[in-house]
DNA sequence: TCTACATCCTCTAGCTGCTGGAGGTTCAAG
DNA sequence: CTTGAACCTCCAGCAGCTAGAGGATGTAGA
């Protein structure tokens, strides 16, 4: 039996993440001790594990939902988690082609800039004006 | 003399957007009509496109302040504005190499998916045991 | 047994960067 | 003068935690 402190420790979380992850049905409750203090076993470590290594994969905690009810019924089809998989692949994937741009973007920014004082200085005029922009950077976020 | 809405429909900012970014002293309080309404002049809609095209670029809402102080003294150092550019590019990169491992990673779990039931799940086996893993991709988040 | 002190408990509030809605007022056109 | 779109303020909520207050429990050493 382990304390959430052992827990967290064990799959480097916080404490406090535990607890959210049990108060949003992440995690089912634990047993308690005689003071009321959580006790773990060896299968809520398995299953924290589980849902660090999705999130450390970018996996959002509703992915995470899914993929823990699939993992509890081993005669479901392999599928879903497949596509739950490839969805978070696709994702992955705009992100990058989307840092992309704003890498090329911010590159350019900081290579022109030679240095004076911010009357002329590159960085703030790009950001002034949109149109010196080469790249496509529309959407905010993500 | 613009109203909020005009302004929202020439940057592409939501409304509610713009309204926030004032409350956080993004933006300075515009002059007001009769009736209480807000009344934008060209200066702010240059400062409203000015704070939008950096969040595309990905810069925080901190950045975007320091970097419109600097562009509002024109005296000040262009060293200052180039050191936020860069450190958004740094960051950018750091995010980027974080994505391709995680690519790496869902891509393999996708492939080598066979297509069974969940009890042999290359998808939900990879996420069971992190030691299935090639690449680092330790830390969570953004 | 007593005491110290780390760890645990619950509860509330905060972070970033918005977004949406309720309930009410103002503005411009017809 | 009416209609209806656009405006106003205020409050709540999203993801995914994180921090802190204020108090209870657990364990090791004297």
């Amino acid at each position: 039996m382990l304390t959430i402190g052992t827990l967290a420790k064990k799959t480097g979380t916080k404490v406090q993440t535990i607890r959210y992850y049990e108060q949003i049905g992440l995690l089912p409750e634990p047993g308690r001790s005689a003071g009321g203090q959580r006790r773990y076993s060896n299968s809520e470590l398995d299953r924290l594990s589980f849902v660090r290594h999705a999130r450390q994969l970018g996996f959002s905690l509703d992915a995470i939902r899914e993929l823990l009810d699939l993992s509890d019924h081993p005669d479901k089809s392999c599928a879903d988690a497949d596509a739950i998989a490839r969805r978070q692949l696709k994702q992955v994937e705009q992100r990058m082609a989307r840092l992309e741009a704003l890498r090329t973007e911010l590159q350019r920014m900081v290579r022109e800039c030679s240095g004076g004082d911010t009357a002329d200085c590159r960085v703030l005029e790009v950001l002034r004006d949109h149109s010196e922009c080469l790249t496509d950077h529309e959407e905010i976020g993500a």
